[in-house]
This record gives structure tokens, sequence and C-alpha cells, in this order.
DNA sequence: TTAGATGCAAAGGGTTTGCAACGTC
DNA sequence: GACGTTGCAAACCCTTTGCATCTAA
């Protein structure tokens, strides 16, 4: 099928194209919509199927019920908080060699792998040590 | 809260107790009324929150709007066939200090990770290659 | 001209939840 | 006896889809 350059779907991908950005649908939408405001749901939605089929958005998963978009680029894995589920973009390079000693343990055909890191941001962190001196046993 | 010893939240955790296993929520519902015919699904739901909570499995989200479970191991990551969705256990041994170089390079405070390798399984691999000799160009 | 894309609204489907009854400790 | 848990069914909410209309190429 040869896919048509639509308006909607380059507003679409521009957004996405910021640095940094992990909306959801339904934020994509909102933000969408300032730029084409009769823009539908459907279409947010169908539009994101395409480009993830297109290789252009990657879908983050990490919430429950809900998926995050993000502008896909190479080499980064992601460290999600386990508290405010703020999602980081990781440069990584300590995971170059994943594939090839996957593929050579285990005689798999790999064409990536999603690495992420949970935890505590620096910033829920703070907020419970605050919380521990506030409130001693 | 203290939480009590149900027999429904003991099958659940048996059924996920076997080797290999990555059930969704509705397949294990109906593994489950093998033994408690009268259990809900609700029953399911909640009690897979809690084993979660507990730490006694891990939730994986590989397919679209829609959750897998399994018991919790040490140690091990998933491969993905992105053909026929089938997850295999891989024990992993090369991945024992990523944690390690991802705080050292980073500072964040990391609990775990999760590593999934997506491609194509052996099935799939043979299927597809007969079906490029059945159909030639 | 024509097939892909859109807007709208309804439907789908996995998951959550309110409530009265029940079971564990 | 107290309170966590269950069954049931309805509600939730994110996502998908049918259809008439529009539009990029």
């Amino acid at each position: 099928m040869k896919r048509r350059n639509t308006h909607q779907r380059q507003v679409i991908l521009d957004i996405l194209r910021q640095e940094h950005v992990h909306p959801t649908a339904d934020q994509l939408y909102e933000e969408v919509k300032k730029a084409v405001p009769a823009i539908s749901k459907g279409t947010v939605y169908r539009n994101l199927k395409i480009l993830e089929e297109m290789g252009l958005i990657n879908v983050l998963k990490l919430e429950r019920n809900r998926h995050q978009y993000e502008y896909r680029r190479v080499n980064h894995s992601h460290f999600h908080c386990e508290s405010c589920g703020a999602i980081f973009d990781i440069d990584v390079r300590f995971d170059a060699e994943l594939d090839s000693n996957f593929i050579s343990l285990t005689g798999f055909q790999v064409s990536h792998h999603n690495l992420e890191f949970h935890g505590l941001c620096q910033d829920c962190q703070n907020k419970q040590k605050n919380k521990t001196e506030e409130e001693p046993n």
C-alpha cells in the first residue's frame, strides 16, 4: 500500500520528533489539536499504528493499560521511575554487544532488543527521604 | 495490610510456577476454573495484582492490549517471536553487569531491568523459508 | 480519477470496581 | 469477631472500526 503524506500524520510525527517526549495517544491528541483542531482520536490512533509499521516510531509499554510513543532513535534505552512514572532517555553504549552475544549463545535470529531500567528518579528519592525525616518512627 | 492465604490465590500461583508458562489473565482464568470452577475473573485480576505487589510474579507487556504473567525467577530474559508471539525463557548470564554499569554511568538508583529480544523463532523462520521456496518469483 | 486518509460515533475488549456475602486467622 | 477476599455484574477506559466524505497524487 502506497502511503500518502497527510498534514495530520506530519504534525503527529513533528511532535514526536521533539527530544525526550513520550506522550500517550491522548496527550498527543490534545497536542495535535492545537495545529489541527478538527482532528479525531481515531486518526491519531490510525497514524500511530502506521508510523510504527513504517519504523518511524517506537511504542513503549511501561504503564498498565496504555501505550506511550516516541520517535525512533538508535542506541538508546529508558529509565522508568516506579514512583512518578517519568521516563528518561538514556544514550547507551554499554549494550552494544547484547544482540551478537545473544545470537551466538542461543542461535535465535534477533531483529532488535528492548532494554528498560526501573527504579526511583532523583526527585522521588528526595521526596522519600524528606518523608522519612518528617515522620520518624 | 496483612494478606490472607486463600485457595484461589494459591491455585493461581501454582499454575504460574510451572516452567516456561506465560499465560494471559484469560488463559489463566480458564486454567484455574479446572480446580476452582466457581472462580470469577475479577478474582483472577485482583490476585494477579496482589501477587505482583508481593514480588512473586512478573507482568510481561509484549503484545498490544494485554498482559502476560510469569512466576518471578532471577536472571532470565525473554525472546519474543514477532510472527507467532511465542515467548521463550532465556537464562542469561551476559547481562549480569548491566545494572552496575548503568548506575555508574548515570547515577540513577536501579531496582531491576527488563531485557527482551525480538525476532523470528525457528518455526517461523522455517515457515518463511518454505513459503519462499513454494512461491518463487 | 482513485485509492488512501479523515471525522464521527459506536463497538470492542481487557481490566477495574462497588457491594453483599463469605472465609481466614 | 474483624477484616481481607470472593462472585457477580456493571462500569471504565484505551483502542479499534464501519461508513460516508474528503483529498493527495
